[in-house]
DNA sequence: GATGAATGAGTATTCATTCAT
DNA sequence: TATGAATGAATACTCATTCAT
């Protein structure tokens, strides 16, 4: 409630709100058309139909509105642009599927948006730092539903498993969207499937 | 080292290869350090004792020095970066282990620059296109070393294979280097072996 | 002349005019006294008083604001230019002579820019094309005028006659104007009046 | 004689006059194929199969050979760079016809060294003293023939006459090679003649 | 003398950000 | 609060000229 007179203001009245979303959902239909560097402030503030000084109201920065676009998706729980989850259920190898099938979808989605902030993840240490926590987050969740079949795994190591399976799977599913590899899509993602499946349950 | 006062120091040739270099040393120091985006052609030639007149006359672009530098990297890496041509021995999981290990290493020497590379690569075509070429040659190296275990294999479709387990290896080793992922980098090798090695070899 | 306090202050649109035509008049101070190529959009901006920024808002290039000072004088110019339609007098003799004399003032006003917009026009293709543009009107216009005695005229071809009259007194002005020829001002003009008045009407 | 050790030196061997005239030569045939502008001065000595450092051995300046250019196809009485002297002979208007042509040819000849000349007159203060003197030669001549004819002559002051005769002249065959004015090349030259013809014998 | 590798001043343009109204 | 006109730092590349060999 307090109005420390710092730059960026939190919007408190509803037009306010109503600004700050049409800002962000403007971000969000620029960034993935064309990407984080090829959109500009007063573009985004055009296509909001504001002001560039409004923009810079609700955001310090450029940067900030990548950063609160991502805190946004994730809050709408939006797999499209956030790792998904999935629940494990019975059928291991149907569930490895399932889950490979999600993150391809997503990365379809908004294939510059992602390549984009895969670039911006390296280039900048704020950006990493978020990203680092939300891919944390899906580890973790891998790491849950792995524990459920930790009878049956060979698997050394639960928490070095998620990891390499997140990072693994992103990054395959990643090249199999943006880069033509000349392999077909299907066979790629069944020896995917079988590289996470004999990983964790081959004796 | 120094040339500066020999009998007849072979004049063109040696200078213009010495000068080369060191913009290439140069580059590579502040690509690794600022980033490719943030280092300028003159900041380049500075940082080489050069003048910018000079860097044009040995590179036609800025970014024909990293694609230069790519080369260069590449020509010091590559045996560290390519599996050994020798037969695999009998332990395939010791051997495993030791190529993972000379790919960690590899990645290791000039962290920051390969990081900025993956980001190049994803925001400039060119360099995409470049290191495409690149992967495919590991990648191709990978399937000759891989079919010599084809009998032994459960592997479906082997090209798929290499592909995946290059891209896979690559991006959790890039990710070892990089993130300070709080999980032992041991384990995490060792998982990574496990990994590959089951895939392969797994019945 | 100052309006930095009034009441409304009509605001972008004053604003802006006036912005533009300090920028006008800087570069048609700067390209008189340097000529354009020695004229940077830098320098032409700070004479104005203004961003560089502000100059590319106004102007797409730094040609363009060569071809804006070209209108802007074109408008200024054009009466002192163009011949008037008026029906002319009985005293042909001093028709021309008033024609010469308004272009010779037309071309004094900025001789300097004058001469460099002749360079630019052999330098420079679209500069080319829009000064020939500029003539052809000005040719055009001779050729209404002339037609009004073509029955007293012994000129073959009144098109021919129009292109050759404009670019022989244009010429010999700008020459007049440019280099000191040495020979008294009075006396070319009389001469020259005389060139197009027998041109025209001797039988 | 002397050797006055200023920079350039005269070249007083065989094989330096050979050199400064293969530069010569080659600065002839770039300005001619590309203008002046944008010929450079390692490349005029890359195609006189000579050091840029031996260029400027001989020429002070890039604008000196552009000088001596000048000045060598002056002296060689290189019409088509030079403005051509006729003598007059009985049939006046032949005469004209047969002066205009000549310098038709020779617009025609080296059409884009001739703009670039105009161009660099008014652009530079030096070549414009030079060609003003040639330009002056070429007038003298003029007048030298009209006053053969001066008891024919309605005209005032022959002086002005040559001058302004020149300057129309020149301009109007410059125009007609340069631009394509859309009216008969025939035509144009019929009616310029009739202009110089009535201007000088019209009673 | 001759060479040609090296020099480095010079310049148009973009775009994130500010601030007067 | 909102506006959007104004800002100005930052940057790749050329080419006439020099000078060490």
């Amino acid at each position: 409630m307090e109005q420390t007179d710092g730059k960026v203001r939190e919007p408190q009245q509803k037009r306010s709100i109503e600004l700050k979303q049409k800002l962000l959902d403007a971000a969000i239909k620029l960034f993935s058309e064309k990407g984080y560097h090829r959109t500009g402030s007063n573009e985004i503030a055009r296509a909001a139909g504001v002001s560039v000084g409004s923009f810079y109201s609700y955001f310090r920065d450029k940067k900030q509105i990548l950063i609160d676009v991502l805190d946004y998706l994730d809050q709408r729980m939006d797999d499209s642009i956030r790792p998904p989850d999935t629940e494990p259920g019975p059928d291991k190898k149907e569930f490895i599927r399932t889950l490979l099938n999600k993150i391809l979808l997503a990365h379809k989605n908004h294939p510059r948006f992602h390549k984009e902030l895969v670039a911006m993840q390296i280039l900048d240490p704020e950006i990493s730092e978020i990203t680092k926590k939300r891919d944390q987050r899906t580890i973790d969740s891998y790491y849950r539903g792995l524990k459920q079949w930790a009878d049956q795994m060979a698997v050394g190591n639960l928490e070095a498993a998620s990891f390499i399976i997140y990072k693994a799977v992103d990054s395959v599913i990643h090249e199999i969207v943006d880069l033509n590899t000349g392999i077909d899509e299907a066979v790629l993602l069944r020896e995917l499937t079988d590289l996470i499946y004999r990983y964790l349950f081959a004796e």
